[in-house]
DNA sequence: CGGCACGTTGAAGTGACTCAATTCGCGTGG
DNA sequence: CCACGCGAATTGAGTCACTTCAACGTGCCG
């Protein structure tokens, strides 16, 4: 874990890259020099502790996070000081390369739980997208997913009902965490308190200790000391009109199955 | 407006670029050649009628869609039927510059009322992607613009109380049809019904008439014949919690005031 | 004229919120 | 070692915002 020798750097360097580069290939064909490319990027690991904000409301970022471990997720805060988070990230995940385009901050970003990430320059980012188109694609295809996770959370906050909500937030967790590699016996780390489960899916504490033990007591899920167990996922996706259509994974051996869905024409 | 000549054609088609050109321009520098390079894009405009589908769920698009006048939106339809719209599109906005890069929709795009849009081949996008780093830029720029505004209908559908998340829309709609240039008088069109309101905010159609009663008693603003009127911006927007930061906009002129925020860290 | 979509209004029903109290685990200081 | 404080989970109960149901007016169109 901690880095003593300073040798230890180089190769938390290159474990980084390569986490990075396994992420992007899972959508978009990178050439030989394109990961020569990003090989050579500079970077800057550094540990979070539990709720530290990397980046605040109204901030103008240099710097783009890549998440090593842990969890962050990114929220709004309201001139009534109520806060909305509007996503979670977990390995892997690149949670603000929309700062690299984008001038000042409308949310934050801090991590939940004590988390590591990684930092680029802008300014590299900026040189790298330049030189190489596909490497280009690559991250604006993240940002493109990161969209689709956002138009999700606007259906699960319109749309679905309490128990629904938490079912969908558990299972989309849960799928993405089975694509990034670090799920275990049905099982992922999931370290959100009540409170900031309700912050997330726009309900009261109250509601959601109440949808959590009825999704419990009816075998779907389990969610306790911070890790989530699927107990069955049929139920809970049905529970949470859940179609990962839109993560765009490959989710063959998850046990996560695409319903067909039955539109209409109101 | 109809074309019957055959030479109107070319007008149309310089018209669109213009107005393409002008969009990113907004937020974008653009050189001489990239100029050039989207001046000659090949496109088609076509005329839709109110509710038609451009994009359905499921579906593979190889074209993306530019809005030359009406208005377009986005929906989720889930397995239960229920609509919920993610996004509502204005003339100069790009709807599904997404697809460029990703699969599968998941979800659809229609048309609110009649409106125009421009056709443009995916095929031809890439390359001119490939050909210019600036222009790749300023489509990625337009997905985050796009992406921040489904951050705030997350909010609005998650943290905020009805009133609150009609006075939003409201908001929301006019700076964008201010910025985009089509705003008359203090009033902008907005032809949506109050059931699509619904379907937007996450509420019942019977919630929606009083909130908009209430806007209207209260003098902040009117809704009537798919026009929206503002009658008392400040109050509009103190009523929404409205904070136009994510909008990325040059609103000097229209109105509107950026209010500071109020930060916590519960 | 009849049908239909939309807006409006009243009234009843309920899901989720608020308020409040209890428990548990954990870290801290006496 | 134990009392204490604190954050998180849990539970019960009362309240309210929003939903659902239902009816009616209006304007538009065939």
């Amino acid at each position: 874990m901690a880095d003593p020798t300073g040798r230890e750097g180089r190769s938390e360097h290159a474990a980084t890259i390569a986490l990075l580069l396994a992420r992007l290939r899972q959508h978009s064909r990178l050439g030989g020099n394109d990961e020569r490319l990003i090989g050579r990027l500079r970077l800057r690991i550094e540990r979070l502790r539990s709720g530290q904000e990397v980046v605040r409301q109204g901030d103008r970022p240099t710097m783009s996070v890549f998440v090593v471990s842990g969890m962050l997720g990114r929220y709004h805060t309201l001139a009534n000081g109520s806060r909305q988070y509007l996503s979670l990230h977990i390995s892997s995940d690149m949670p603000d390369v929309q700062s690299l385009l984008l001038g000042q901050m409308d949310h934050a970003l801090a991590a939940i739980g004590p988390a590591r990430i990684a930092l680029f320059e802008h300014t590299q980012l900026k040189e790298l997208v330049g030189q190489s188109p596909t490497i280009a694609s690559a991250l604006w295809r993240e940002t493109l997913l990161d969209a689709a996770i956002f138009r999700q959370a606007i259906t699960t906050n319109g749309a679905r009902k309490a128990g629904e909500r938490v079912a969908h937030l558990l299972s989309e967790q849960y799928a993405r965490a089975w694509q990034a590699g670090i799920t275990e016996n049905n099982s992922c780390a999931l370290p959100l308190s009540q409170i900031q489960i309700g912050q997330v899916v726009g309900l009261s504490v109250v509601t959601v200790n109440r949808a959590l033990q009825q999704l419990r007591q009816s075998g779907c899920a389990e969610l306790r000391d911070g890790r989530l167990t699927v107990l069955n996922w049929r139920k809970l996706q049905t529970r949470a009109l859940f179609d990962p259509t839109y993560l765009s994974l490959d989710l063959r051996g998850s046990g996560v199955h695409a319903p067909r869905l039955n539109p209409r024409a109101p």
